[in-house]
Formats: structure tokens, sequence, C-alpha cells
DNA sequence: AAACAATGTGTAAATCTTACACAATGAATA
DNA sequence: TATTCATTGTGTAAGATTTACACATTGTTT
């Protein structure tokens, strides 16, 4: 990577990109009973930012979030909400963040302001391989009670989202974002205890689950586990394609 | 008005705004008994749009949102609420658009793509108001159900507007920004079923809404309505802005 | 003065939520 | 191998909330 490669993708990429807005998007996964957040290391420092980024000229607001992601994890599927617009006049010191991150022949691109658009993802992080790019060398799933430095607003916009996130899991299967295919009840309510930040009666969680009918039990048992093993279970498609085709 | 001073504010405006980006604000009122929202005609055309525009340099989203509105309205007291952002492609055909609607020499002012941060307000239109700028020659309420020719995406806009408007309503006591000051229990009711588009049962409505405790009996009646006069509620100060600092 | 429709209040039925009980299961323990 | 035991699956009663409807009250309308 020579000072005129960089050189040359941040002049194309300016050129081919709507200035002053970006995307922005806080990817969760479920690891290790945690809710996690996708960041992204900027070499040779350890200041972390989010992925996201420049929207070019013949993209959506929704491809680019789909397209920065898609770069980032290989994966093709991916839930996508936009949840907020950041528009504060200081929320990113673009300037001041940017010259310690990039050469300083680079800085000549940077805008003084940028508004970001927020997505929040949902994605299977069993399914994910990480790909690096010109200005980072790492990526990483972060809890999202323990977020490292983050450049310009990036932690409170984790935060929005993990309060968006929270209005709608309960009246959205969104679990089948973050889950493996098969999944016992149990988990599925660690999952739901994890989101919503509260404990759940377990009885009375498995009734109102089973009652909307859009889970189906394998004749399969989860092994492995401590004592009694119990009922696998997977969504259905149907019910699930249902409910995303009425919510759009 | 002379060419010259649409070709300076033109200038001036693009001069001192962000480029590509716009507040679009879709302003609420009930009169009627109906849910209007407030319109702009572009002077000699039968084209409306909804009041909204470029945001300078030095303001946030929200700040331009409300000057665009207080500008329009004259009110100082508005509800604003950012709901959503538009960013399809194709959403806004700026250049046909625009050449119907200012002088040829003004084209150049205009970008080809731009993103719009939609908010939605909700204003006391007895207190409104209008004031017209340089393009537009109308500010009027148009019932949700039957809106005019709008330029852009603005009807969608306005769509998804009232939808955030229905998921909200119930939670929050969005009815303050709406009614006057004094109002019966009945009239609340109205509103409701207004926005929430369903029938609302009297007696449990009643009960429900004054078992809040948000709203308190004044010691007069409303007269002149047909047979029994009802009594007349306001919202309580303290509790009304108890929820608001609550929820930010 | 009587009729009337909207209003204020009450209540029982139906539904949903919450709390807890208990037997079944199969891994852990001895 | 037998016993222990925490987890799981299911049931149920109490409590809370919602829904439907009844009825007396009120001030206008006729």
């Amino acid at each position: 990577m020579t000072q005129d490669d960089l050189n040359n993708q941040l002049k194309w990429l300016f050129e081919n990109a709507m200035s002053g807005i970006s995307v922005d998007c806080v990817a969760f996964a479920y690891q290790e009973e945690r809710l996690k957040v996708l960041c992204l290391r900027y070499r040779n420092t350890d200041i972390w930012s989010l992925p996201g980024g420049l929207v070019f000229k013949h993209e959506s607001l929704h491809q680019s979030a789909f397209r920065t992601l898609q770069e980032r994890t290989g994966l093709d599927s991916i839930y996508l909400k936009q949840f907020q617009t950041f528009g504060e006049v200081e929320r990113a010191n673009i300037k001041e963040v940017m010259s310690r991150l990039v050469p300083p022949f680079a800085m000549e691109y940077f805008p003084n302001r940028s508004i970001s658009v927020g997505y929040y993802a949902l994605v299977n992080h069993r399914e994910v391989i990480f790909t690096q790019d010109i200005l980072t060398d790492l990526t990483a799933w972060h809890d999202i009670e323990e977020l490292p430095a983050m450049i310009f607003d990036h932690v409170q916009i984790i935060n929005t989202a993990v309060k968006s996130l929270k209005a709608q899991f309960d009246h959205l299967p969104l679990s089948y974002h973050l889950l493996p295919k098969k999944f016992t009840i149990g988990e599925l309510q660690k999952l739901h205890e994890e989101v919503l930040g509260e404990k759940l009666e377990r009885s009375n969680f498995q009734k109102k689950i089973l009652s909307t009918a859009i889970l189906e039990r394998i004749d399969e048992r989860k092994i492995g586990g401590a004592y009694k093993s119990p009922y696998l279970y997977r969504f259905k498609r149907e019910k699930y394609e249902a409910w995303v085709n009425q919510v759009f």
C-alpha cells in the first residue's frame, strides 16, 4: 500500500460519493449470552469506530448500509433497520480525529461536518468472516456494556441503537437473526432477558412464545447440557415471512 | 422581487447550507375533528410541498426543522420528532420539478440528488399565523386523506409520518399539543379515534384516561353543545413535564 | 313539561398476566 | 448401578386488565 494508492482510493471515493453524509451501522450479534457490537480498529491505534462510510451517488442509504456490512462480514442475508439520523453540528470532530488516523496529504478530502444516518443490523456471528480494509487492521465484537474508545459520537449512536432494539424486540421475531438455526426455549429466553435487561418468568415465557406458534419443535433434543435435555425449536419459515411482509 | 433578488437569495442559501441534504417537516394539526397537514403551494402553480429546506452549516437538523416551522407558523413552542430519513436515489427528481418552479437561471444551484430527514410536528392550529416566502404563495392545512399533488416523495413522507404518529400516540400524551387548553373527554376521544383509525368504547376510554391522572377537571362545563354539558379538563403541567423529562 | 341523547359512573364477564406447584427427565454424584 | 438433583414441561389458581353493557344523571331539544 503506497501513499499513491491511498490517495487514489480516497480521491475516487470522494468523487463518487455524496458529500457531508454518511451511514453508520450498529451490527448486533448474540455471543456467549451477551449482546455484542461489531467495531473496527484503525491501523496502529487503539481508536475504534463503527462500520460505515460515505454513500455512493448511485446507491440508496439502505444499499449503502448493506454494502458496508457485506464487505466487512461476507454475509448476504442481513436484517437492517434505520433507527435515527445524527445531525448535531459538533457531533464529529472530523479534522481533529482524522489527522491522527490518516497521512497529512489525505486531510484535504475530509469535510468539516457530516451527518450520519444510523442503521442497526442483526447478524448471526457464526456465519461471519471478517475482512479488513485500507484504514483498519482489526474487526471485533464488543460487549455493549464494555465499549472501547470510539471516534465521534459512535458510543452515543450505539446506545441509541440499543434503545431502539429494546423498543422493537417485544413486538417482532428479531431473535431469528441472532440465534442458530436450532435452539432451546431457554436459550431464547436468555436472549430476551439480555436485550430487555430484565429477568423473565420461565414457565410464562415458554407459554407466551409457544402460543404465537412461530416456532416449531424439532424431533431432537439438546444434548451435552446439564440435567434434563430440552427440546430444540426452529422458526417456522411461513410464519416468519408472513410477519416480514406484514410489517414491510 | 427582481431576478437579482432571487439569484442573490439562492446564492447565499446554497453557500451557507449543506449540500445534498434537507429537512422536511410534516406538521400535524387537529382541525374540525380531522388530522391535517401543513402544505405549501408554489407560486402560480398547483404543486404543493412540505415545509422544509436546506440545513445551514451552523445548525443541527433539529434546529433546522424548528427554524423552518417557526418561520412558517410564528410558533415558538412546537413538538418535534424525527421519524425517518429518506434516501432513495430517485426519490426527488429535483432538476425536472424545479425547472417548472423557478426561473431557468436559478437551476444551476440545485443538486442532482438530495437526502431528506423527516420530522413530524404537532401544533395547535389556533395559534398559527402563516407567512409566505419567495417561492410559495399559499400555506394551508390539508386533510391527510385528501392530499393535493405534491413534489418528490412528499406524499410518501406524510404517510410514513402518520404511521409513526399512530405507533407512538398510545404511549404518549401527544394530544397535549393538538387540543385547545380546555377540552372535554369526548373531544379527546374523538382525537384518539381519528389518529388510531378505530372507534373506542366511550366509558372505558374515560376511565382509562382519568386513571393516568394526567388530566385535571376544571370547575367549568362545556356550554353550547347538545344535551348534557360535559366537564372540561386540562393537562396537568407537572405530570406532562414529568413525562417529557422521562422520555427525553 | 316531556322527551332525548350525551354524559358520568358502576359492574360483571372475558381475557391476559403473574406466581407458584409438581411431575418428568436425564446428567451428575456416589 | 442406584440415587440425587437441577432443569424442563406442563398445569392451575390468583391477580390485574380489558371489554361489554347497564343505568341513573343532566341540560338541551321539542
